[in-house]
RNA sequence: GCCCCAGUAGCUCAAUUGGACAGAGCGUCGGACUUCUAAUCCGAGGGUUGCAGGUUCGAUUCCUGCCUGGGGUACCA
């Protein structure tokens, strides 16, 4: 009953086709992808194929002809309202009032899961996102890979996956030995030694505070301790700010994966010794290369430094090798676009390894730019003046943080002004959809205090406004906006349906009246009872899905 | 130099992977609260989709070249 409409309406389509080959009214021919999309214009109808456009050539036949004997051949179908043959030959088709109306028990009874596409098993989804190593606070950057990886998690479930969010990290490596060392050279300041703070160090003042805890608890205890000391105190606390950030943003994972593990099984050596049976390894001035070139990349790599470390290429194989073992069905990986360069080759490699990548899938998004009084605010850790995450929440909130990382297709650069987002924060788009929902809330609220049954079953098939059965058609796309934004992999489509949906109840809220004084309207104020109910399902479920809160009152 | 992403209304961004007349928000201008929340609604204005070619019934979308901005081009992650 809630399957895709242009699904339903594509296989109408399919079958008037066949319909009329079997008749001997359109010739034989192979039957092409039957595209169906929601029409721009009113005067189009509700949905559209263009497909007798493209069978013009194969049916050696005038477009408009072949749509009237599609049309004339097309199966009776309970949501097909009105057909018509438009311009150069489209097949226009409005959906029936009665239908529409009907839907509203359908998503009622569908309840939160509202949404789910339920036509298809599927197995286990992982997604991979913020993977930060704990060697400061959280990014801006990482904001967005964030709720971006958190939502289509989100999403992908709703697509019928289990899911699981996974957080690789390492807090092995050099860089969190110059972490360990710029703690303890602050450390030793606080001592009142006069040291050398090299510029490679994390200039923070987050290391100064982890350095004056210890100096607190320790006193000079730890003079002469060594840098592994502070190391693991500075992972301990950074990792805990890092996953209270996250928490703020409504972000959980099922699953931390140290990097330390790869090496622990044996695995990156595994990788390496494999890679170099098949004849993809060389040895070059005392590193080891990968002949990235054999294999379509632009570039050899490097695997094992001359000093015997691997680089991350190596260990980042492994891993996805580890991911495929577990055997999901899908695996999402979210990037910055400073990984753009690097990912390929690690499919490359797993490809030489004789693994399928086909489930393997990244998405990469490009870099926030704060902006503050119209300039760019320039960020790096090391130097240690950056906006954290947790100051941008400070600032904006968590559900104005999510709405606009999400907001805008992940290949978008994305400037996120900070003076314009707190300005303007009670003009925010946020408040406009969430306002939708508080203000069902509100119906409800009145319609029980003057004596209203608000689950009382109704006749749905009193609504035929038009704006009831916009705000219908608008509820229905969400599955299409599910598998839309989960075939691409791009969760802005989620923000953009919830603007629109809101817009139509907010329009409908003008045009017609739920709750009624009126005797004669008793079965009318029930019926917009039922719909206003589902309304409410559907924008909460949208924000949900964004992460987002639904609130009952502003 | 080479590679990737972007370039669409004054600003920030969409556009159902090639479909009909390119759409929203913000900003500007003008209207609507004695009625379930005006954080709302209605209307107006705003465009040679960076430029030039090409492919076809049809191009913001695909191809070629150029221009501008961002990122990358590490034995850093």
């Amino acid at each position: 009953m809630l399957s895709r409409i242009t699904h339903q309406i594509a296989s109408l389509i399919e079958a008037g086709i066949q319909a009329a080959q079997a008749a001997g009214d359109l010739p034989p021919f192979d039957m092409p992808e039957i595209v169906v999309e929601r029409s721009r214009h009113a005067a189009h109808g509700d949905y559209a194929s263009p497909v007798c456009l493209r069978l013009a050539r194969a049916a050696r036949r005038a477009p408009r002809e072949i749509a009237a004997q599609v049309v004339s051949h097309l199966p009776e179908a309970e949501l097909v309202g009105q057909v018509e043959i438009a311009g150069p030959g489209y097949i226009n088709i409005t959906l029936s009032a009665g239908w529409l109306a009907a839907q509203v028990e359908a998503i009622l009874q569908a309840g939160d899961r509202f949404g789910d596409l339920l036509d298809e098993e599927r197995g286990t989804a992982q997604v991979e996102f913020v993977s930060a190593n704990p060697t400061g606070p959280l990014t801006v950057g990482r904001g967005r890979g964030g709720v971006m990886g958190d939502t289509l998690a989100n999403l992908l479930a709703a697509a019928g996956y289990r899911v699981e969010r996974e957080y690789y990290f390492n807090n092995a490596g050099r860089q969190m030995q110059i972490l360990g060392n710029s703690v303890r050279l602050r450390y030793l300041e606080l001592l009142g030694q006069t040291v050398e703070f090299p510029a490679d160090h994390y200039q923070g003042d987050y290391i100064r505070e982890i350095a004056a805890d210890l100096y607190e608890e320790h006193g000079d205890g730890l003079a002469e301790a060594d840098e592994s000391v502070f190391r693991k105190r500075a992972e301990a606390v950074i990792f805990a700010q890092i996953r209270a950030t996250l928490a703020r943003l409504g972000i959980h994972f099922d699953n931390y994966f140290n990097e330390n593990g790869l090496y622990e099984s044996g695995l990156v050596w595994e990788v390496l010794e494999e890679l170099r049976r098949r004849g993809y390894v060389y040895e070059k001035d005392g590193a080891t290369w990968f002949r990235v070139t054999d294999l379509g990349g632009k570039k050899d790599r490097v695997l094992v430094k001359s000093t015997g470390e691997p680089t991350y290429r190596l260990p980042d194989i492994a891993y996805h090798i580890e991911k495929i073992r577990r055997g999901y069905a899908l695996m999402v990986t979210i990037l910055g676009a400073d990984h753009l360069e690097e990912y390929p080759d690690v499919l490359a490699g797993l490809r030489a390894l004789g693994y399928e990548t086909d489930n393997v899938r990244v998405v990469f998004h490009q870099f926030v730019n704060l902006v503050r009084e119209g300039k760019p605010v320039r960020m790096s850790t090391r130097e240690g003046h950056f906006i954290t995450l947790d100051e941008l929440l400070d600032e904006v909130g968590r559900d104005a943080v999510r709405y606009f990382m999400l907001a805008r297709s992940p290949d978008s650069h994305m400037d996120f002004d900070l003076d314009l987002a707190v300005e303007q924060s009670d003009r925010n788009p946020v408040y406009y959809i969430q306002y939708a929902h508080a203000r069902i809330a509100s119906i409800l609220r009145h319609a029980q205090a003057s004596g209203w049954d608000v689950d009382a079953p109704a006749d749905v098939a009193l609504l035929h406004h038009p704006s009831e059965l916009a705000l219908v058609k608008e509820m229905l796309r969400l599955p299409e906006v599910v598998a839309q934004a989960v075939e691409k992999l791009s969760p802005h489509f989620l923000p953009f349906y919830a603007h629109d949906l809101a817009a139509a109840f907010h329009t409908f809220y003008r045009d017609c009246r739920v709750v009624s004084s009126d005797p004669a309207d008793a079965d009318l104020t029930r019926a917009r009872l039922r719909l206003v109910r589902a309304t409410k399902l559907a924008l909460a479920r949208v924000l949900h899905l964004m992460g987002m809160n639904a609130p009952e009152r502003m």
